[in-house]
DNA sequence: TGACATACATATAGTGACATGATATATTTA
DNA sequence: TAAATATATCATGTCACTATATGTATGTCA
């Protein structure tokens, strides 16, 4: 079966993080389980993939990170937040997919 | 506007130059032309990015080159023709792309 | 005539996203 | 009790792509 290489959807772990980030804060475990579950299993993102997109984000200032302790446990977790540059970033990154698209398809059989 | 940013087309420059030797043989400088008119101008490829590439698939077996004199004026240019693996290769990338654009699309608003 | 554009290509050095693989601890399940 | 799941971090390596420079030959414009 036909796998989706890290070559071709490189371009994209930023903007998949960034979509699930989009209604509430989350974590990288979570993240990381979310991607599977809506691509049906289609990609499945790797850790350190994942957590080097965060910190680069992170830099880039697309994303916030604090730490809160995970369900009243007293474990603590790393949440990432996205910031209004984050959302600005990810509606680009939509219309360039959009551009990306219609280029890519011309040269598809 | 919009542009296109090499971490999100690169999955997809030698799928574009394959695709544009699927006909016939050409050589780089005319490559790179066919890209930026199929593309209306959308993506321009660098010339390094292109001659690379054609290394890169050359060794993986995907091109042959040739040398021959363009047009009788006994000037010598660079011809690359695809080679059966080369189109397997490009069948596989179609795939690839199908399967891509459906999960990056979960991730798009 | 001289400057600039186009056609055609190669070489070198650097960047940055991603891969590989190791390490670590705590909880849950078989 | 062993294995799987949850939750990360770090060091090192790979490789496509970028920036920039260099080169020749021909055509064009002022």
């Amino acid at each position: 079966m036909t796998e989706i290489s890290s070559d071709v959807i490189r371009g994209y772990n930023d903007t998949m993080i960034l979509y699930l980030l989009l209604n509430e804060p989350s974590y990288g475990y979570e993240i990381s389980k979310q991607i599977k579950v809506l691509s049906e299993s289609k990609y499945i993102i790797k850790e350190t993939t994942l957590y080097s997109a965060f910190s680069r984000m992170e830099k880039n200032g697309y994303v916030e990170s604090y730490s809160q302790e995970a369900d009243g446990s007293g474990k603590k977790r790393t949440y990432y937040r996205i910031t209004d540059d984050g959302k600005k970033y990810y509606n680009e990154k939509c219309e360039e997919w959009a551009l990306t698209k219609e280029v890519v398809e011309k040269f598809i059989d």
